[in-house]
DNA sequence: ATTATGAGATAGTAATACTATCTTTATGAA
DNA sequence: TTCATAAAGATAGTATTACTATCTCATAAT
């Protein structure tokens, strides 16, 4: 049996379906790279255009701008975040043990999914914890949560408070509490890298942050 | 008796100390509102110029670029911050009083300082909540923390951690939970006023934040 | 045989992010 | 009064960015 995980993405955040042709997909494999390792503000679609021997009016023919492919690909991740969670907490009864995988997920440094080829979820990772929040962080935030660009990631979000309110249904904040958890899941670990003295964690310790988030969540609920 | 606040400022975040001359003034006044009004993405130097009826070369003159700009003034508030949070805290000796001190402080809409003429604290914490966080993250994050922009923001952040120790001597992740409150307050803000979703709250109300940020730290504090 | 699609090639434009230089104006010390 | 100097206005110029437009060409579907 060979699977392939396609994420649906939202048609408005391209002009051209990269999943549908070469060029697009690797289009999105390269950006993904060149972000990574130069990040987001230094990247520009003539850059990528060298990266991959294709030229700049041809990425335009599948983006209308960098903003929007940043959208795409944050987008992207957090799809892909909830499908792994839906699989790791399949028939898992107990809403603790749930929350504590979703923790997990979210923390840990990922290993490659063979299931998507031209992903390289580990450089994706990186991005969002560094550019994650520059796709929201704009002063057209509302026309774009109109256009429903961050619905993935307010999906999760709600999935996340669920489980919360599995755990204690009397719990006032859900939502701010999973949002809370995976904004620092990402921002921990940029701050442990880049600016140690706003974290008690040493370089690259994720079991760190996975128990100081663990400690702040189940304290708050009980 | 009439005093005027003065905030020592990392000299090498400008080339010529805007402090001193009136339009470097007007260019932090402005500044402030015109990245404010359009967001950081749009800001540029020439805009600024003409909303100050100077010239870009003028300001040039004072700050390298937009970035050491945003880090000038963001380092300014966080520092404007712990004199404040050190005003309030004086003679308080009971660390659970003053740690609800710093998050209402954190968390609130400030009113204006009549003792700094040429800031709107307002649209300054308005800045912090929306582009405060594009300050550090960047490629070239290291290079400036070598240079300590980042003092005041850390500076803050091991205030915070130290009256939460004093509450709970015993708490392993005084750090972390530190930059958890002071991101979050400002995180929340944030979603709630732009993607709903991501809270618990509705429309501009500072008080349910500050209760959600006190019940998360005094429980994870004991 | 025709037509549509993807994509390479090339050109052009307005705005951005600077750097350089020259002049004017205000202040204050010799 | 003269002279020096610092602040700032005026102007020009450059490389890069962020696009838009058009034309060609190969392939593949009808």
């Amino acid at each position: 049996m060979e699977l392939q995980l396609q994420i649906k993405m939202n048609k408005k955040l391209f002009l051209r379906d990269p999943e549908q042709t070469e060029l697009g997909k690797k289009i999105i494999q390269h950006s993904i790279e060149v972000i990574n390792k130069n990040g987001f503000e230094a990247f520009t679609f003539k850059k990528l255009a060298e990266d991959i021997n294709s030229t700049e009016a041809g990425i335009y023919r599948y983006f209308e701008n960098k903003h929007k492919l940043l959208m795409y690909i944050t987008s992207w991740y957090w799809s892909w975040l909830e499908y792994r969670i839906m699989i790791h907490t399949l028939n898992v009864k107990d809403p603790v043990v749930k929350l504590k995988k979703v923790i997990q997920l979210l923390t840990a440094t990922v290993e490659d999914d063979i299931n998507t080829s031209h992903i390289n979820e580990n450089n994706l990772h990186q991005i969002i914890i560094a550019e994650g929040s520059k796709a929201y962080l704009t002063k057209h935030v509302s026309a774009d949560n109109k256009d429903q660009f961050f619905k993935p990631y307010k999906d999760l979000c709600a999935k996340v408070g669920e489980i919360i309110q599995e755990c204690n249904p009397a719990y006032k904040y859900p939502k701010s509490l999973s949002s809370t958890i995976i904004e620092m899941a990402h921002f921990q670990n940029f701050f442990m890298n880049n600016l140690p003295a706003l974290t008690d964690f040493g370089k690259e310790d994720d079991t760190k942050v996975i128990a100081y988030l663990e400690d702040l969540v189940f304290s708050a609920i009980k």
